[in-house]
DNA sequence: CCCAGAATACCGCGAACTGTGGAGGGATTG
DNA sequence: CAATCCCTCCACAGTTCGCGGTATTCTGGG
């Protein structure tokens, strides 16, 4: 009998585990076939030249540098890279970010491999997926006003314990803007002092510890 | 030709993915055989009952109650039960109250597989077995005083923006003793304020969000 | 060219937080 | 039983935070 096309998929994962499970589901499907796999970043770029798979898995966290980027990287090269995000969730501003940049899906490794196949066809075909519950998180804060790289760059610093003062010295700005910066980061993300604000952040992705 | 007798591996994971590349590297071993899986505390303790399994692996966060939860109510029934927790890391208390309450190994996800058979090999054997890389993160804190009930539930209220305040109020004591309780928490996780004794006890695991 | 948004800066004030010192009751453990 | 730890409470002083309002500069988009 004549073998059809089959989808030929890559997984970038620093998790060994993992792939090996992916891989398991993928290569159980009559028309899939893992065709590379890599663990950090460089070699996840590097194999994609060599295989130019048809659809890629890319785990958000790398060792060597974030999936998002990583993606960016190759879609630069590739813009026809269909690229779908699989994590463990981690917050809605990472999801934003992965699509932003181009991600054709998001799949959370606590969903059922039936999902993920299905995913993986849909995205072939061209479409995007994102799991409703993914959606619905989504649109939770879609109306939310996302914080301004000057922003973020303060509730990193609030979160390793500096004073206003101290950050006002380390970024060269006065405490008042300091201030204003927090009291923006606090509405926006509708904490009630700046402890609740680096909780929020955490949760949602927003900054990482 | 005469079949030894093989390591019967039970995995416990909410993550299907990852269950099916435990399996996978398991069954490919040729003194193992994967007899059980679960997904939930629930299931994990029922499909326990029903095969005393020689090595169970149990992650960490399970849906229904904590892994480390799971693992007490399994040991009461069978105190011989030998379980290793398998985890994406979290935090070096999370570590450490699972190897208090019985727990024979501690392994990464992100570890590469042939830790992973090994570990279970040498528990199998009744040894203990922690990477070096853990053993590391713990002897860091060993010295450290842990955080009392009360401490870590006055932080969990501070993480939610709460006001020392608020605090005493819906403790029932007076704002002057959670300003000790406060004053204790960081002291001991060596923060300079309460903002960052927050972002310490969630990366150390003392709390979650 | 004008407007919106971002980042910057200043002032003042009341509320909240941090640090220091002291002290007593209750439970546990050796 | 003594020692220890935990939880509780009080007082005071200094510092920091959060809020209100106002304003300037710059950049990018309509």
């Amino acid at each position: 009998m004549n073998e059809p096309e089959r989808i030929r998929v890559f997984s970038v994962d620093d998790h060994p585990l993992l792939r090996e499970g992916i891989a398991a589901i993928v290569n159980n499907q009559s028309d899939m076939l893992m065709v590379a796999q890599a663990a950090n970043s460089k070699e996840a770029i590097e194999q994609f030249r060599k295989h130019v798979p048809d659809v890629t898995l890319m785990d958000l966290r790398l060792p060597d540098m974030s999936g998002v980027d990583t993606m960016i990287a190759i879609r630069r090269e590739f813009p026809e890279a269909r690229i779908v995000m699989l994590t463990t969730f981690e917050g809605d501003v990472e999801v934003k970010h992965a699509l932003e940049a181009g991600a054709r899906g998001y799949v959370l490794k606590s969903m059922p491999p039936k999902d993920l196949v299905e995913v993986i066809r849909q995205v072939h075909l061209g479409k995007k997926r994102i799991p409703s519950q993914l959606a619905a998180q989504l649109a939770e804060h879609m109306s939310d006003e996302a914080l301004t790289d000057r922003e973020v760059e303060v509730l990193r610093r609030i979160s390793g314990g500096n004073r206003n003062r101290d950050i006002a010295d380390q970024l060269s700005i006065s405490e008042e803007t300091v201030k204003v910066h927090i009291k923006h980061i606090m509405e926006k993300l509708g904490a009630s002092d700046r402890t609740q604000a680096v909780a929020i952040g955490i949760r949602r992705g927003i900054i990482q510890l």
